[in-house]
DNA sequence: CAGCGGCCTGACGTTAGGTGAGAGTCAAGA
DNA sequence: TCTTGACTCTCACCTAACGTCAGGCCGCTG
């Protein structure tokens, strides 16, 4: 007979339970084991460990700690008894989550229902300009128009809050970039921007696909259109400027490391 | 428009949350609603018991309240977003029951098989000695074949755990005594002990006649057959002596005042 | 003006441990 | 032999979502 008298620290190791566990388990007087004579350790001999098998199993049941004492310190027919009980309440549980299943799905089509919109022509109110239906025209000669319609369609199924989040972003980014006009377009904030910026695009682009050439040519078009409204004060021919060189360095950047 | 201003108790009672709860939502911003000029009482207005439906809505989902205070404070996409999160733990949480549920039922088969019995042989295995097969013999021999096999009828009426119950109890009777074997014969806790083992046995036998003389010899069995084990530590003359005194006396006293 | 019900804040208890802090214990290496 | 590191102990505060007092303020009514 092997005289098995474990520490806390290899009871832990062994059943996977925390040492604050066990000394919680000994406080209620779940499990209180031995202690040495002089250090005062405890020491977990062949009864405790499986006592405290027999708590994980029912601890899986999500019973609580003091049931299952009562439980254990109960013989058989009574465990029975209370497992009957115990498996009720789960079974409750189980219905208890169908209903919140479908109740949650019912809400979040609601959701969906009231943000969803149905047509491209609503999908392009209130869109930048710049992305707006006359670069759905470019778009379409360029990428083809099946593309483009798929770009479309994942852009309202984001549904009329996703699609104003994204253009209000889009603005703020070019807040930000307007407030760092004065620093050197190569540099490590305006390019942290600049690849906000590009990620957005993307996301309106609906791809995730680098597309530099067409980034180029947006970058070329804040210049050349003075329709352009990018800072809300009008058309702005410098910072425009500086984000076409700032958005150069960006792709050439990009386009070194990953050619 | 109606200038609804409800105060906690009324909210209460509208809403069936407790006014703590109300107490609490608002302690951690959950739900902050004005208050009153010179009382600061809480009054609850039309947007504040929309927010508070809203709450309940989430909170039925099991949703902790902080998430669901991000949650209201969120767009409608973000909240699709969160509610489909939460879907999905919904959706571990049925399936993680479903398998404790087959695990429980394991168990409890487990245990049934262990306490299940259906003959009579069944019955006297795991039985206490001086109850068993050779008392049965012995039995029969006084009180006849039939009444013995009724009052086997009885016992396994009781079920597999009725039994077992009192098997274990009368083990503890036991250890109770064991406990106090150190005291006079006539102390009023023994008697006390006597009286519930007495109670005990005539379960075993299947009837609430008092059969002194019979009660009397098992007494005296304990002494004189070695097989006993009443301790469960082997066979303990000492203890089995004290048990007949004890008895003896519980005998005398009982016939003496229902003679 | 006293009393009563409603309201307030503050504090402690609940579950099953997590996360230290401060101190004692043990075995091994310098 | 002393020190160091790993391990252990107890004490005690923290979590979520309130329940349950306790002590004190407010307003209405007889």
């Amino acid at each position: 007979m092997k005289n098995v008298k474990l520490k806390v620290n290899q009871v832990a190791e062994l059943t996977g339970v925390s040492v604050r566990t066990l000394h919680h388990y000994d406080a209620i007087g779940l499990l209180s084991p031995e202690r040495t004579e002089d250090s005062n350790y405890r020491l977990y001999g062949e009864m405790d460990l499986y006592r405290l098998q027999q708590i994980l199993l029912y601890r899986e049941f999500d019973m609580p700690l003091i049931q299952i004492k009562e439980l254990l310190d109960a013989p058989d027919y009574d465990r029975i008894e209370e497992l009957l009980k115990h498996r009720n309440q789960l079974e409750e549980r189980k219905s208890r989550l169908n209903t919140l299943l479908n109740t949650i799905d019912k809400t979040i089509s609601h959701l969906q229902h009231k943000t969803r919109m149905k047509t491209p022509k609503e999908l392009y109110e209130g869109f930048p300009a710049e992305l707006g239906t006359t670069y759905r025209k470019e778009a379409i000669k360029r990428f083809g128009k099946t593309e483009v319609e798929q770009s479309e369609q994942q852009l309202m199924n984001r549904g009329k809050d996703g699609v104003q989040a994204l253009v209000d972003k889009l603005a703020s980014v070019h807040r930000k970039l307007k407030n760092v006009e004065e620093l050197r377009p190569n540099h490590e904030v305006v390019q942290e921007y600049i690849h906000e910026h590009h990620q957005l695009i993307l996301a309106f682009w609906g791809t995730t696909e680098n597309r530099w050439e067409a980034y180029a040519g947006l970058a070329n078009t804040y210049v050349t259109d003075t329709r352009f409204n990018l800072t809300g004060e009008g058309y702005d021919k410098p910072f425009a400027e500086f984000l076409r060189e700032a958005i150069a360095v960006y792709i050439k950047d990009k386009t070194a490391n990953n050619p």
